[in-house]
DNA sequence: AACCGATGTGTTGACGCAAACATGTCTAGA
DNA sequence: TCTAGACATGTTTGCGTCAACACATCGGTT
């Protein structure tokens, strides 16, 4: 900066003042200023600038297992959002998910610069995890009672989209392979399409659980193929029903003549498996967008000092779910 | 700081030395000062100390579309590995790739803090950004021939392996959906796969270019379903595979029986789709740990100043190119 | 002529930390 | 006893930036 200033033939301060495109400076000081700029490559330098100011403009995104499609496509939109408003996203990635470990990560954000941080880690272990104050959070893809906003798929109302879809289609009741119980998204489907069952009369039948992984699918798609009584199956996730897709074919059922299924995520690939998948849409676009708003109207609301009255306000908006939408394909169809 | 010093009666340099894991430091006085540290909840200020010491412990990836299968799981296993060594991981993307936005994306990380860049663009238009000097560089799947090390998969020795299992099993040649032809792992791979029919003296079929997405494979795949000569297809990605498994069912061509595929990537899908696919797998994770330890290397290099000659030795190492498995599944058999 | 506010620019100091140096204390060996 | 060196700790200083204030200039009032 000095050199720039010295160059420039000004002081550091107005540098400065260029530099954060200040109004009370002259044209022609700022042209000159901004050539030097150029001419020297330079760069303020973003730690003493958050030295000074106590302002990282960076926010911090806890998450266990990238590889998993909805965290990914989440942290994308995430990234994206933080970037268009002049923020950068620090990833904290948690190997496993426990108390401990999790309370670590957040830890360490601490230490990092960050001014706030989005904890995408949708167990329901984080409900125990007392997170210090002091740093604005946000929580993605979790449930609806912490201290801290939560955004959030509207997933009791997907779950009752796919199951009221299979049972208009004309099927006496509908089998459900759900995600890991730990996982709160799971449960909230699961209790859902419970739910929906029950408020229609239909049988609620033995629920099977998987691990979101696609071959945890194709183990609950064997056990579901055995049986000649399910002609209906809403799988929690897209890559769950790809194995139990595979696992209704190798059992010699047809889908969708014998056996209707639906998905959830609406993943790229969905509409390319055999046959192409019904399953429900969730805006990850709009939970990664939501999310880095809500933190950043966080974030300013803590740095003008709110009466407690206005933080008050903030922790206890209603939780914005981000609805579904049923996408139609060709793995479901009605009974024969 | 000073808080935290009066309250263990140190001063703020010890209280620093406590917190930076210094040797030098009496057991006891240790003991008072994190004493002290959890009473207060003290938290070194990450901004400061890098303003200090120049050093961020924190590098930046630069990537492109999250969404795709690679890039997520090699973004997880260096942020992982990079964790595991007292770095963070700050996230620059980049929306569009051109020479513009690339250099934009790494100029914004110049400002902000991190010490080394990890270039995660497979495009050849990277070949033409002229990246500025000073930064540790590493560029992670693309070319060879850039300024900085390049980590990448052996994607010639992949693309070999796959078009060789094919013709071993008495095909009389093997067609190839490619990815864009803008990538350059996408070209590799197309190249080997040109080359291994020339050694063999096969006839090499008109390629077919997707986009990697499995929607272009599906595309690629009705052409190629419709062509009674095509018995084996070896695609580029293990998404634009699945594509090309449903254009072959739409069109009744049974796989593997009339018509065998290869896939790249081994994804963890690739065992659920119908047929199971054979695919030629690569280890994202190596690529990750790699590209990190290749870059604190770097980082390190320059904190000592090393004599220009070292610079030339580091420059120079040959790519480490990790090596790749064929997985075999079922969606490959001789012809009939 | 004296005064006003608006405008553009320079000077000073502090943000929190750690490097460099200074000081004090203890131990071992001559 | 004296000294060298190892070790623990304290003091000073400055990293690059920007807020706060000081100052200088100018057009327009009284």
């Amino acid at each position: 900066m000095a050199d720039v200033a010295q160059l420039a033939g000004v002081s550091g301060q107005t540098v400065s003042r260029v530099a954060n495109g200040r109004q009370n400076v002259d044209a022609l000081t700022r042209a000159r200023v901004q050539d030097a700029m150029r001419q020297l490559g330079y760069r303020p330098n973003g730690a003493a600038r958050a030295l000074r100011s106590g302002e990282f403009r960076s926010i911090g995104v806890i998450v266990f297992e990238l590889s998993t499609f909805g965290t990914t496509r989440t942290l994308d939109a995430i990234a994206t959002a933080a970037t268009a408003r002049g923020y950068s996203v620090k990833l904290m990635p948690v190997l496993s998910v426990n108390r401990q470990t999790v309370a670590d990560a957040f830890s360490r954000l601490g230490e990092q610069a960050v001014d706030g941080v989005i904890m995408m880690i949708e167990a329901h272990v984080l409900e125990e995890v007392r997170l210090p104050v002091g740093l604005p959070v946000v929580v993605v893809h979790a449930g609806a009672h912490y201290d801290h906003p939560v955004i959030d798929t509207d997933q009791t109302q997907g779950a009752r989209l796919a199951t009221e879809h299979l049972l208009e289609l004309g099927h006496r009741t509908v089998w459900h392979v759900a995600g890991p119980s730990s996982s709160f998204a799971a449960d909230q489907r699961r209790r859902s399409w419970e739910q929906t069952l029950r408020d229609r009369g239909c049988d609620v039948p033995q629920v099977l659980f998987g691990d979101w992984t696609s071959a945890s699918g194709y183990d609950a798609g064997r056990r579901l193929a055995a049986d000649p009584d399910v002609t209906a199956i809403f799988v929690a996730n897209d890559q769950m029903a790809l194995g139990v897709l595979r696992a209704l074919h190798t059992h010699g059922r047809a889908v969708p003549d014998d056996v209707s299924v639906v998905g959830f995520d609406d993943m790229e690939e969905a509409a390319q498996f055999w046959p192409p998948l019904t399953t429900v849409r969730q805006s990850f676009t709009d939970i990664g967008r939501r999310s880095v708003d809500t933190l950043l109207a966080e974030i300013h609301a803590i740095d003008h000092q709110p009466p407690l009255a206005e933080i008050h306000a903030i922790d206890h908006q209603p939780p914005l779910a981000v609805p579904t939408a049923l996408i139609l394909r060709a793995s479901t169809a009605g009974p024969r």
